[in-house]
RNA sequence: GCCAGCGUAGCUCAACGGUAGAGCACCGCUUUUGUAAAGCGGUGGUUGUGGGUUCGAUUCCCUCCGCUGGCUCCA
């Protein structure tokens, strides 16, 4: 007897076993139809899957159901690998094919090795065999198999990544069974569950190809990923494709270059960007209302240059390190050599290190907008999101074992503050700690555990909700990430907050404790920008260019209706201008229109259209973004406004 | 660094192997304008670099540089 409980509470009961797809259609034929899937007993399974004797809950699920779009995108990844080797033959072997879960901008990959790796031009015949592969309908069957026999059919058809993922699955976790899926002559190996047949798949689109290392590994051959995305019905691609094409719009390359904040020229260098006048405005107005901030917290400014003895980054550690990714020494006759900055640690340390130091001294907070150079790898660049040069609002806070929870939560209140006055309130928060199978990492397990407990324990006490990367720690400590994402769904590290036990020792930094001793304090690194680089990229994108008032380059463009009122037009800007408020004369013979256009292009928050009645008034007409009308104020009353919302940060009109 | 794609005017993009073009921007002239583009005219290019194939290369092939999407990396 089996008996089935529904989510609604009713109970089915069955004479014999039955499959999934049975207890739908005893349900209702409608649903029968549009089932995809089952939830049994809590885990999703196949529509085939047969329930035993005894009691289960089933939820049938739907194309309209969540998981749904998991399952799709997973067989679509079977048909995309059945649709390879119906394109380019046996000697196709596929491996892993993944749904994506997290990324919104793909769905689902598969990486193949090939003879000779395909194009972004194959891509649409690809798609078409898809299609075709779809339009068959073929039905999805599983078979468990013993492993002896999965092996033998998968090397019979050459697949020999999917026989080694099966040695692995017994070696690492003892399975003697293996779940085969079939569609027409197309097997794989799969754990599944999938689609009762391929016909749902039809709504689908192949975005990129690309190169991908054999199990992430870049000592590994490299495959051929292909990316692509699956709805059920086209009405929900097509949006979905112009949600990407949308988003595109954001990219703050595009807006960069659109709105003259910062180049990137090739006669510098690739990831040397420059910042037009524009973008120097935004990023000073960042730049000061931290530093008031800073000092407001007890932060103490420091300025340090931009090179340094190789020594000293020997003695850090950043020069064995990370030797790779660093311009190299300047070599000097009969003189030690010079490391361009990769980090400002080491100079900080020195600072320190200047003068004996009390506890009484401590917390010593040390603050500079220190700007760094990386020699990242090519492949990495990335407009102002990953780039060689890059000024970090970076400090050391060196405090003793006792302040350092408390120091640990001041930094993550400030990260919060500078994310939140931004409205950048998607973020994640990610701890990142020690592998430790991994020999990557300085000092003594001892204070590594100590470290990633300190941060565990004020992360839990702010009750925020955070996960734990093993393996993200810094050479020299945990550390807490807060992470975005851009507009394309890349995900960004921005503000960062590490423990140091390491550098302190390995520096030698000391203070005289209440026992006239010496001890050792414990550092922590925070930035809460992170890079301004970085940060600003992601804040372009946040705001599609349209900035905040008081971040705004230029935050009010006056436009005169025609030249006969040149002269109060002038008078409206060099109040504003005096005012403190950065404004733009539109003198050009434009018309009006063409003026209100222009400024808009330009994300401009306030444009004061002036004319001959506003003239005579000693008044603007003031219209905001976006075509919102404020209407007719005098001149003080639309200063005074203006002020008003610089002054608070807000975030919109 | 690796895989794939791309590189044409300041920007966005055209151009069968046969004299390189459009829109915007810029400059000039006309228009003096009332809430998202007035009209006319003009300037602007060794088609990323270096080589090769060809009677002839923006177009085909190779090298290098850069960019884009991934992978790896990210102090």
């Amino acid at each position: 007897m089996v008996t089935v409980e529904l989510p609604d509470g009713n109970k089915i009961e069955f004479e014999s076993p039955v499959s999934a797809l049975q207890v739908a259609e005893r349900i209702s034929p409608r649903l029968a139809k549009s089932a995809i899937a089952a939830r049994i007993d809590g885990t999703v399974r196949d529509l085939t899957h047969v329930l035993d004797e005894g009691p289960h809950a089933v939820v049938v699920i739907t194309d309209r159901d969540e998981e749904a779009a998991e399952i799709l995108r997973h067989t679509a990844a079977h048909v995309l690998a059945q649709a390879m080797v119906n394109l380019f033959g046996a000697g196709v072997k596929y491996t892993i094919g993944p749904a994506l879960t997290e990324d919104f901008q793909y769905g689902y990959y598969y990486d193949f090795d090939m003879p000779s790796p395909v194009g972004a031009e194959d891509l649409p015949k690809i798609e078409a065999e898809m299609r075709r592969i779809a339009a068959q309908k073929l039905p999805i069957e599983r078979v468990e198999l013993p492993v002896d026999e999965a092996i033998a059919q998968m090397r019979k058809l050459g697949q020999d990544y999917k026989v080694e993922m099966i040695q692995d699955l017994v070696r690492t976790q003892q399975v003697k069974t293996v779940s085969l899926y079939r569609q027409g002559d197309f097997i794989d190996m799969c754990r599944g569950p999938h689609l009762p047949h391929t016909g749902f798949v039809k709504a689908v689109a192949l975005l990129s190809a690309a190169g991908a290392y054999w199990r992430g590994d870049e000592r590994n051959k490299m495959l051929t990923r292909v990316y692509g995305c699956a709805f059920f019905d086209d009405k929900s691609l097509k949006e979905h494709l112009a949600n990407i094409e949308e988003a595109k719009k954001r990219d703050h390359r595009t807006l960069g270059k659109q709105l003259d904040l910062f180049l990137i020229s090739d006669d510098v260098g690739p990831g040397l960007p420059l910042w037009m006048p524009k973008g120097a405005t935004l990023r000073m107005q960042l730049m000061n209302w931290l530093q008031g901030e800073l000092i407001a917290r007890g932060y103490q400014i420091v300025a340090t240059p931009h090179i340094g003895r190789l020594g000293l980054y020997r003695t850090s550690g950043h020069y064995p390190y990370y030797k790779e990714s660093q311009f190299p020494p300047i070599e000097m006759d009969g003189e030690d050599a010079y490391l361009i900055k990769p980090m400002n640690c080491p100079h900080h340390i020195t600072i320190y290190k200047a003068r004996q130091h009390s506890y009484r001294d401590l917390p010593l907070r040390l603050a500079e907008f220190g700007t760094v150079y990386r020699f990242e790898q090519s492949g990495e660049l990335n407009g102002l999101t990953r780039v060689r040069g890059f000024t970090q609002d970076d400090a050391h806070i060196i405090c003793t074992q006792e302040q350092l929870e408390s120091e640990i939560e001041s930094c993550v209140d400030l990260v919060k503050l500078v994310l939140e006055t931004l409205g950048l309130t998607d973020y994640r928060v990610r701890l990142g700690l020690r592998d430790p199978n991994s020999d990557k990492y300085a000092g003594d397990a001892e204070h590594w555990a100590l470290a990633e407990q300190n941060i565990r324990n004020v992360v839990r006490k702010l009750g925020m909700s955070y996960t734990e990367g093993i393996g993200d720690a810094v050479f020299y400590g945990p550390k807490i990430d807060f992470v975005v994402r851009d507009c394309l769904g890349r995900q960004w590290q921005l503000g960062t907050i590490q423990v140091d036990y390491n550098l302190p020792q390995r520096f030698s930094m000391e203070y005289i404790g209440e026992d006239n001793r010496p001890h050792q304090p414990v550092m922590i690194h925070r930035a809460p920008f992170g890079s301004l680089e970085r940060f600003i990229g992601i804040l372009i994108e946040h705001f599609g260019g349209a900035f905040p008032l008081w971040l705004s380059p230029v935050q009010v463009a006056v436009l005169p209706v025609s030249e006969k009122v040149s002269e109060y037009a002038d008078k409206v800007y060099a109040e504003l201008k005096r005012r403190g408020i950065r404004v733009e004369m539109d003198s050009s013979p434009e018309k009006i229109g063409a003026k209100i256009r222009r400024s808009s292009m330009d994300k401009i928050p306030y444009m004061a259209i002036v004319g001959q009645n506003e003239a005579a008034a000693g008044a603007v007409s003031l219209r905001g973004r976006g075509g919102v009308d404020h209407g007719v104020m005098p001149l003080d009353a639309m200063i005074a406004k203006l002020l008003d919302e610089i002054s608070t940060r807000s975030l919109g009109q």
